[in-house]
Formats: structure tokens, sequence, C-alpha cells
DNA sequence: TAACAGTATGTAATAATATAACATTTACAA
DNA sequence: TTGTAAATGTTATATTATTACATACTGTTA
């Protein structure tokens, strides 16, 4: 059972902008893209793009500093994440991989450290930037 | 066959700080510990830390934006990462852990792409925070 | 309904992180 | 010694993110 987030009007306009960039977003480009629909403030922004993270509906792409949306319909909460990430074009995609995600999930070491959360971004060529 | 990487006085001056420090350290803490050296401006320590990076001395924490020594001997390129993460205490170690590296650098999905380097991060509790 | 708590918003100022541009110097091999 | 790559120094600026404070909205319960 998993609680309905109704987004309040600014998490609304934010997550639906990035969603349909169908991409990764910067927040101070976030702001620029807003500013028609009256908001004005970087805070304004990371406030919702805080609450958008913690609800899992978008992600932090940790090495880029940039937000995009979740492609995986399952992902409600952002404690389990991939993403690949092409160093050419800065395409990024969201990996749902069921045996790498259990692979991480149930990762454990000798540190005595209980792990309840990870991030994992790969680096490599996209198929159309490695044919050029 | 490896090459050998000859600091430079700048490169070695923040290398040792960092390593000596034992955990992450961020750009503008190490900037304040470096100034009584000669270190003044930020670029400079921003140009050393990715000349670091680069030949592996040191690794970014990319959810902190800190800075930390390599802690596992055979990690000469920062090519494949990963690090556990206490969220209490922010006490930060790198996982060597050869069945893990070996898992991800041999990941690949149906994406079409070939992925040349990883960073993972771990988040967690660590055994002191734990207990507490 | 009224009171309350929790969440969200608005606004200004500022902190923290990182890079651009340009001039100069050093290391080192051809 | 001369060419070249790497490193340094310096100033200014760009980018990313938070603090502080005031106000308003939403839903629950007395
Ligand atoms: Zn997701
Ligand atoms: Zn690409
Ligand atoms: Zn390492
Ligand atoms: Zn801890």
């Amino acid at each position: 059972m998993q609680k309905i987030h109704n987004l309040s009007k600014n998490q609304k306009i934010i997550f639906d902008l990035i969603d349909k960039s169908g991409g990764p977003m910067k927040a101070y480009s976030i702001l620029f893209n807003v500013q028609k629909k009256g908001i004005k403030a970087p805070l304004q922004v990371y406030r919702a793009l805080d609450k958008l993270v913690e609800i899992g509906k978008i992600h932090k792409i940790e090495s880029r500093n940039a937000f995009i949306a979740c492609q995986n319909s399952s992902c409600q909460v952002s404690k389990a994440t991939a993403f690949s990430i092409c160093e050419s074009c800065e395409n990024v995609s969201e990996i749902s991989n069921s045996k790498l995600s259990k692979y991480l999930s149930n990762f454990s070491d000798n540190s005595g450290m209980k792990y309840s959360k990870y991030n994992l971004e790969f680096f490599g060529l996209c198929k159309k930037c490695k044919s050029k």
C-alpha cells in the first residue's frame, strides 16, 4: 500500500517541465523556464525539487547537478537508483534492471554497515556517439 | 606497467592534506587549510583536485561535493569507485570488494551502451551510529 | 466553527561550489 | 636551445544551494 502524493502547484509545474523535457535539467534552467508561471526565486525551485526527490518522482544526477524524471514506474522512493550517462552527448537514462537492483540492494560487506540506499552512475558512450 | 605520477608542488600539498585528514574534505576547507602554504585561490585548489582525481590519487564523493584520498592501493585510475557513506556522522569509506567491482565492470544491458566507468555510493548508518 | 498542526509559498539576502580568461613560469625531452 | 606540455598565479565571475523570516494554504479534530 503506497501513499499517493498530490503535488502542490509549484511541485506540479516543476515536475511537468522536467518530465516533458525528457532529460536531466539543472535547477537554474528550470527556474528560467518557470518564471513566466510566477516562480521567481531559486528557493522555490529547490524546495519543489527536494520534495519531488523525496517522493521519488524525480532523481538527482549527482555527477551533473541535474534532475531527471523517474523513468521507472515502480520507483516510488529514491532509495535505489542507477543511471547510464553518455560522456559525449550527456544523454542520461535510468537503468531498471532487476538483477542489478537485487544485487545492490542485498549487498553487504564486513564493515558492519547496513545499507538502506544507493546511487549508481555508469559512464560511457551511447550508441550514437560511439559510431561517430 | 603503470605510469608513475610525480606530483607537483601544489598537488602534493593538497594530496597530503586530504590523505592525512583520513576523510572527505571540501574544496574550500582545503583552500583554507593550505593558505599558509601559499595556495591562495580556489582555482589553484580545483586544478590540483582535478589532476589528483584524474590519476586516481583521490576520488570525488559526488553526493557530498567532497574529495577523499584513495584507500585502495590498486585503484590507480578513478574508473570504478564505490563508497559507503554514513548519513548520520558522514563517515565515508571506499569499498574494495572484488566481486562487486567485477560485477559492475562487466555489467551491460540492452541499451547498446559500452560502460567504461562507474561510481557507486551506498548510504546507511555505520556501526557506531546504529547503536545510538 | 475554531483552533491547531503541518505543509507550502513568497521574498531578499547570502553562502558555497566551481570556472573563465589571461599572463607567466617550470619541467623536460628532442 | 628550443619547442612543448604541464603547472602556477591572479582577478573576476558564473553556477549551485541555503538561511532567515513572514505569510498563506490544507486538512484534522475539539
Ligand atoms: Zn526512478
Ligand atoms: Zn551520446
Ligand atoms: Zn580508490
Ligand atoms: Zn556514522
